[in-house]
DNA sequence: TTAATATTATTAACTATGTTAATATCTTAT
DNA sequence: ATAAGATATTAACATAGTTAATAATATTAA
């Protein structure tokens, strides 16, 4: 009887729902299992007959945005386009969404939940990272990069924009740069890694 | 007179010092406004009347453990070093230097405090920046970087740096990297910038 | 030195949080 | 239709940040 699972399921993506239009409108900070009942039309303490805390619920919440995430950035993919500028498109249009999205970066790259829980399927990574490495094998094979430097500059090129990120969404220290400044500035470097 | 000044600034001090080590001890999670006040001596309630909230404590808190790590990146400063070598140390050590007190660059970096109190002045910033800047200066001087690469150059490291560290730190998506694996990992990134 | 006053600290209280236990309600099989 | 099981709700608890009312202390004026 597995119509029961599919009810349960059903349940679920209520309250997944509910906290994921939370967190758009109010903000990770803002959201309390007593919100998230009330949005998805159930007492607050339901959620706890479907999600062993909040922090579990949050998770689910993350894995979805990370997956539009991805699905906005394959929309950017375009075999037409040269290499360079198919790697250029990936990382400032992925700076861009979370720079737009600022309460997803926060849930998905700075909030404190705690372990992944286990019973949370971590899908198979339907990575923006093999997209940013496909865009490199293209670019080594139009010769703007070299072949070996390849790990490296991916590397380095994930970790500038997620750094960038997150200064840019915490706006401590920085002072009052926009989002479209930084975005010249992830191009200009890109430029420079390229220019070998 | 201004003794009432010291007396005020020295009771300041209790709490920030309180607070300090408790997010040292437990982590910024743990803080409360109630141990904070068991631990200076004092109750609760009498932070308020020295600080607006508990955010304005933990800005404080942030600035006095900035200025610890610019003094620990300075105690590596080191003239006699090949200029490379001296940007390799400042770098892997500034990663270290967080990578082993989590709890501070959670709170530096990535706790939500909302915006700086009017009142707090952000010293003119003793700035680690500028330690790295210097350390460029003399890479290009001594024929590692080009001249007109050295802005780009400095802030793709510092923010691939930042970068490293919320992922290290955050430990998500991350599949067990250790922190000496990521230190390799920057030496390659600078390796890599400079052999151009 | 003492009385009045201003300053500073504490206790009590309020609202909000996550979570659990006890209770009520609804579904389903007989 | 009713008993049994599943599911939802209300009540309650511990802890949080913060504020107001009160107590204690230090300062000043006589």
């Amino acid at each position: 009887m597995d119509k029961k699972e599919l009810q349960r399921q059903r349940m679920k993506t209520y309250f997944i729902d509910s906290a994921k239009a939370i967190i758009m409108e109010e903000g990770v900070m803002a959201l309390s299992a007593r919100k998230v009942g009330e949005k998805a039309g159930y007492s607050y303490a339901t959620i706890y007959n479907y999600f062993t805390d909040i922090n579990a619920l949050l998770y689910y919440c993350l894995f979805d945005f990370l997956e539009d995430a991805y699905k906005y950035l394959l929309s950017y993919r375009d075999e037409a386009l040269d290499a360079k500028q198919q790697l250029l498109t990936y990382t400032t249009e992925y700076f861009r969404y979370f720079a737009e999205r600022p309460e997803i970066f926060r849930l998905v790259f700075i909030a404190s939940l705690g372990p992944l829980p286990e019973e949370i399927a971590h899908n198979p990574q339907v990575s923006v990272a093999e997209l940013l490495g496909e865009a490199l094998v293209a670019c080594t094979k139009a010769g703007y990069f070299e072949e070996g430097d390849i790990q490296v500059a991916a590397e380095l090129i994930a970790s500038s924009i997620h750094g960038k990120l997150m200064f840019f969404i915490q706006d401590r220290i920085l002072d009052g740069e926009t989002a479209e400044m930084i975005i010249k500035m992830i191009e200009a470097e890109i430029e420079y890694m390229s220019r070998k």
